[in-house]
Parts: structure tokens; C-alpha cells; sequence
DNA sequence: TCACTTCCGTTGTAAATGCAACATACTCTT
DNA sequence: AAGAGTATGTTGCATTTACAACGGAAGTGA
């Protein structure tokens, strides 16, 4: 286990530790390390989950199975991602989605329950997995709402606007960088690349925008 | 305070609790009753709350302001609703909305800081109030998942399919009822409802579906 | 410099969607 | 049973979008 607290540590969950400290959040957290061969079931459907788990080596992937047995890739997790938490903390609802590895992989499996408070184990440091781990569900509501802002929007315009418009408030400043490139942000707001280009094309014909690769500006109308 | 623990103590926040414990659980953290007179701010953008609010009379507004200073509405917040909780878990993050009393109201305001866990408060207690959070948390971001999945499909069918999909894996049978009208269908898939009913009539012809009214039925096709 | 790749913009076309308007069916009240 | 009001289905049309295909620009490595 010892081996591997580098890259534990590195993950939100265990955000303000040390390596010692870590070590021990594992402990109590009764962690332990599970090796997965390439294609082999992670979690299953249907399963009801109670670990969090994080990749110490290899990669995993998320899929779901729809009605029809169809499956389709919702996420992919590498080394020092978590996956599971938002399961594993809902206790009536079991698992929707495969969790697969797609390589040999090493597996650290976290139990979360409430479980560790009465043990009379450090509660100063299991207030802080809790509080990390808090901060770890509030932030991915956080995304996720922000994102459905986004694509909600009817039409590409109005879905790029709301991003733009977001990314302007952030930066507190009408022009800014995006860490996105083409691609990756017509994935984002759900649109087709191409189509995407030719509307930042219009708006800028329009001058609602300017831009120059990843640089942008907002330019004064309603 | 005691008149209102009625209501309190329905909410998901004090889930399990008697009358007693939910009482003593407002007072553990911190819980003041203000008062907002109709059209005041309640939590004002690129504000730092540390509060969860909690309407216990009256009504809310969750109001979005854009670059350019456009307001749209987020969502209503009724008696028993509560607010505020992503980002009073989210420290470095400041409010990007604003609530706005759109009644007189009675909010309840509901510190969850940490602090509660040194102050010698009730640690069984306080554990609950942290796991009912973590339920809420974990509910709020399980749903916006489910939600962009289907939104992020690119045709009405599919949006359609990947709804009744889950609809069916969940009840455990290929046909099943729905709780939403059409309108409320549509807004959530976030489509015309006209158009989707049309399509509802394309995929019936198909022979994909089968519905009357909120009863629906996936026909084995792939 | 020259191939090679990746990223981005442009074009044309077919298809999907939003929208408005209307028709029909259902619900509720009196 | 009548009538009002709401929910749902249908149609036609204008617009938007996805998709495929291509060309140019910029970056990379030999």
C-alpha cells in the first residue's frame, strides 16, 4: 500500500493531507487495494454500491446499457481519478452504469460509511475526508448545473453566448482564454463542430464577438 | 421557532429526526428565522455564503445575470425547499446567482460549518445532519447526470429512447408509466413539445413505442 | 525543407427542428 | 349535457442544424 500514498494523496479526497495523515485516512477507511484483469467488471449494474473507488494504476470506463442492451462510454477514469462516490453515498439506489477495466488495472477500494465516526478513530481527521468529500459531490452538482445552463440553450448562438458570457463573469473581464479547443467545446455544448465554427464565423460578421484561436471577446450589445 | 419545526422537519436536511432532534439540530447550527420582505435579495451574486436557506414561509427565486445583464430564471424555491447548498459547501466559490424573495418570506438560515464537530454538540446527531447533506449532494448530482444524458443525445428520438430506456430499466419492465405531461416532457428533454409530439407519432408508426396517454411501452426493436 | 498530422473554417445538401396555427380529445364545473 | 379550459396531436413552413467533404493554416518531426 505504501507504494501507491503518492498518488493517493494527490486526489481531492485526501486535499490538505500529508502522506502520514493519508496513510491513516486509508486505514480507517478500510482501504484496500483490488487488481482488475483488462475487461473484467469493476462494478455491475444493479449492484448497490458502498466503496468509492480510485485508480491507482491502469484504466477504467463507465458505460451504460440501455433497454435494448446497447452500450455506450459515459466516462473514462485514469490513474488517481475516484469513481463510485455519488453511488456509494446514495443509499437506495443501486448502480445505473458498468464500471470495466479496460487495462490491468490496481483499484483502491474506500468504504465511506458513516461507520468510521463511532470507531473512536482520529475525528479530526475524519471530519476532513468528509468535509473533502463534500466538497467533492457539491463541486460536481456545480459542473453539471453550470453545464445544463449551457446546453439547454436552444441555439448554437444562445448556447455559446451563455458560455462565453459565463467565462466572461469569471474572468471579470469581457475578453479571455478557454481551455477548450473546437472540438472539445462543440462536445461540450453539444453541437457539431463545423456547424459551431460557422456560427462563431456569424457572430463575429455580426459583431457580437472577436476572437483569434483560443481568445475571445465579448463586444458590447444585447 | 418551535411553530415552524413542522415544516422544518420535513425537509430531507433533518431526514429521520424527531420533532426533539430536529430542534436541537437547528440549534447546533446556528439556525436564525429572517425575514425578507417581497423583491429583497436573499443571497446576492459573487457573494460567499455559509448558509443553507430554508423557506419556511413564503417564496424564492433563483435568478441567473448574464454578461450583459439579461435575467433569467433558475428555478422556484417553495415552502420546505431548501438553497443555497451547493455552494455553501463549495468554499472558494462564490455565488453565481442571485435569490430573490418574491413574497414575504421567512428563510431559515442553517450554518453548516464544520465548527458543529469540536463543540462538543450531539455526534450522533451532527453525523446525521452530515449524511442527510452528503444524500442531498450525491441525489442532486446522480439527477443532473441522468438528466444531460438524455439531453445530450442529438435527435428527439434518441433524447426520447434514452428517457424511456431509463423508464423501463427502472421499473423493471418495458412498459411503464411516465410523470410527466407532454409540456413537462418536452422541457425536460429540451425540445419543442410540438415536435416531439410528432415524433412520439413517428416512432409509433415505427412500431419503436406504444403509448396512450402517461402509459408507455417499448416494443423490441434495436 | 518536406512530408505528415491536427486543427479550423467553409460550402452544399438533406434532414431535423422550432414555431405558429389549428384540430381534436379530454377534464372539470355548473 | 353544455360549455369552458386544458392537454395533446397534426400540418405547413422557415430556419437551423448535422453531416460529409474539402482546403488551408499551423505545428511537428525527420
Amino acid at each position: 500500500m505504501d507504494e501507491y500514498i503518492g498518488i493517493i494523496q494527490k486526489t481531492p479526497l485526501f486535499k490538505t493531507m500529508s502522506a502520514e495523515e493519508t496513510k491513516k485516512a486509508v486505514e480507517y477507511l478500510n482501504g484496500r487495494v483490488l487488481d482488475y484483469k483488462k475487461g473484467t467488471y469493476i462494478f455491475q449494474r444493479n449492484e448497490k454500491i458502498k466503496n468509492i473507488g480510485l485508480v491507482i494504476k491502469g484504466e477504467a470506463r463507465v458505460e451504460r446499457e440501455d433497454y435494448y442492451g446497447n452500450r455506450s462510454i459515459i466516462a473514462s477514469i485514469g490513474q488517481g481519478d475516484i469513481f463510485g462516490e455519488v453511488y456509494a453515498c446514495l443509499e437506495n439506489t443501486s448502480l445505473g452504469v458498468n464500471v470495466i477495466a479496460v487495462k490491468d488495472s490496481k483499484i483502491l477500494m474506500l468504504n465511506m460509511n458513516k461507520a468510521g465516526l463511532e470507531k473512536g478513530f482520529n475525528q479530526e481527521l475524519y471530519a476532513r475526508i468528509i468535509q473533502n468529500l463534500i466538497s467533492i459531490l457539491a463541486f460536481k452538482a456545480y459542473s453539471l448545473n453550470r453545464k445544463i445552463e449551457h446546453i439547454t440553450k436552444r441555439s448554437t448562438r444562445e448556447k455559446l453566448l451563455s458560455f462565453f458570457s459565463e467565462q466572461a463573469v469569471i474572468s471579470q473581464s469581457s475578453s479571455f482564454d478557454i481551455n477548450f479547443n473546437r472540438q472539445e467545446l462543440a462536445d461540450y455544448l453539444c453541437v457539431d463542430r463545423s456547424a459551431m465554427s460557422l456560427e462563431l464565423s456569424k457572430m463575429s460578421k455580426d459583431g457580437i464577438i472577436a476572437y483569434n484561436k483560443n481568445h475571445f471577446e465579448l463586444l458590447k450589445h444585447s
